[in-house]
DNA sequence: CTGTTCGTACGAGAACCACCGTAGTACATC
DNA sequence: GATGTACTACGGTGGTTCTCGTACGAACAG
């Protein structure tokens, strides 16, 4: 039994690439998928970490792990078990440290793509524009 | 034969998307391949258009078809004939109008990779310290 | 201990993608 | 017309990714 974890609670650990680990591609690549890139802009838009079970996602709970996996594998974000939630955090400093600017510019663009597609697509029936959380950067 | 070709030489057109086609998700996807990338910052490093026989890429020319094709459907290069060879050009202006800063922080960040690579590679110690430092939490 | 909640592992199937080789089109030149 | 160049389309293969369902383990409240 491995008496050296000195934690307390946070017995199981992740494996996360270092920075010297994070390939540029990988990242974009992980940003390239609908579901991984909402849920980067949802950790981008609060200071805290989040649980995986927060987010509403349009699939199963088997795929949510596995584009955590991806994100966490691709250097993206931090997870952190505690107790039974694994929290999410994203780890913006350091990818600010390797690629300054990208993930920003990747965030505002996203906003400008979902303002753009909202702005001029929907103009079908009543809800229009939903408030839905807007993800000021 | 349709001989009805209005246009001199370069009347063989090809399908672009349009800048309000082009979907953020595809351009980083398009950006997520080595090889892609790679011809990128080649077409970034030059005001030119370039043929696609200028590259020397380590795959065949089908596959650099298919790879210029993926770029040109999402909407990072133009692409127009002039004689037998097909002209390659950055969507520059449009992205940036676009997704402001993106492009520009992905090929620095891709200039940081490579130097990243080059330099702490080969030797065995350098500036940076080993390169996982154990994620302290 | 029992049950609940949260997340993982393991298959497994469908879809996609990168890659290739061959055959074919379009253009320029001879 | 014949030859050569530049690129494309088609067909196919192997690998990866996305998705799911089910079964399992870890932490916690009774």
């Amino acid at each position: 039994m491995r008496a050296d974890v000195t934690d307390t609670a946070t017995t199981r650990a992740l494996p996360h690439p270092g920075p010297a680990e994070i390939r540029l591609e990988a990242v974009l690549h992980a940003l390239s998928d609908p579901i991984r890139l909402s849920i980067v802009r949802d950790l981008a838009g609060t200071p805290d970490e989040l649980a995986c079970s927060y987010f509403d996602l349009p699939v199963t709970k088997s795929t949510t792990t596995h584009h955590f996996r991806v994100l966490r594998e691709a250097g993206v974000v931090r997870q952190t078990y505690r107790g039974t939630a694994k929290m999410n955090g994203l780890r913006g400093e350091e990818l600010e440290g390797l690629f300054p600017g990208l993930l920003d510019s990747v965030l505002t663009a996203a906003a400008a793509e979902e303002a753009r597609r909202a702005g001029s697509g929907p103009p079908a029936d009543g809800a229009a524009a939903g408030p839905d959380r807007a993800e000021a950067v």
